[in-house]
DNA sequence: GATCTTGGTTCAATAAGATGAAATATCCAC
DNA sequence: GTGGATATTTCATCTTATTGAACCAAGATC
């Protein structure tokens, strides 16, 4: 297998990871897309949600209305703008997944436990590259759009 | 950055570029997805396409006909089953998009290209083992359902 | 070769989410 | 504090995709 089948396979591998935790928490891929965004960008108001899903407020409105109802987030309105509506994920839900996750950093922490300092320098170099050219020809496919 | 914010930034990197790569071809996310499973595995049957994609024959029959109107793909009936209609990438259609793929191929190859035998092998490793980790975790996702 | 099963399509009904306009509340500028 | 802009919600409507049943054609079984 060469290089490049390996890292669309590592690619396949983690959608699927997202799909099952999306399949778990009952969630379509799009409201489980917009739950990951609010759970790494900390609470953040609708309206930067709505530009980084690209749909409009009233899309926003109900999309935060059923996270909220599921129980994975929380709105909590901006002390220093109370018109802003800041959504925020709300704790751990499902105790399962928690333990899924747990697993994961400790398998991953595992993995890279195996090797030195210049080997992780390596990956992490790597890593860091691969992550420019993707970002490299998504900015390029936007612009072309 | 530590490791594992790092890995999380790739994925959501990669997964940038799928979903600009699909907005570029005018198809949704399942439909993408679709195209997707039809161009790595090669022609294969509907009902494949139905199983992998958790939809009903309906729904496949629904969507094969959106690729196919796309000029995605084609359908072939099989010859060895004439029952059997084999669902078959037709080409690239886009060639911005063409472009985009050869370039992202070289680029990937430049930053292969910086590496030794035995870093490659380190890389490699590293990647085989990040897969097994999150096939693990996926296993288990399903299976605790 | 009559019957049973399988693979796919068709069509009507349904469900789910997105849109856009109007309404509400808050902030900012003067 | 009046007027205007901004953030979100509400609601009716529209789009889009999925479901399930009926249907057709082609293989498999006896």
């Amino acid at each position: 297998m060469d290089g490049a089948e390996l890292g669309w396979e590592l690619s396949t591998t983690v959608a699927l990871f997202h799909e099952a935790v999306a399949r778990r928490l009952r969630l379509n891929a799009a409201d489980h897309k917009a739950l990951r965004i609010v759970t790494r960008q900390g609470p953040l108001p609708a309206g930067a949600l709505a530009a980084q899903l690209g749909l409009g407020a009233s899309a926003v409105t109900a999309l935060v209305d059923r996270l909220e109802r599921a129980g994975y987030v929380r709105r909590v309105t901006d002390p220093a703008d109370r018109r802003r509506v800041l959504v925020s994920a709300d704790g751990d839900q499902d105790p399962d997944l928690s333990g899924i996750f747990a697993d994961l950093g400790r398998e991953m922490t595992a993995l890279v436990g195996k090797y030195d300092e210049r080997e992780l320098a390596t990956i992490a170099d790597y890593v860091r590259g691969t992550i420019a050219v993707f970002e490299t020809q998504t900015t390029r496919l936007a612009g072309t759009g």
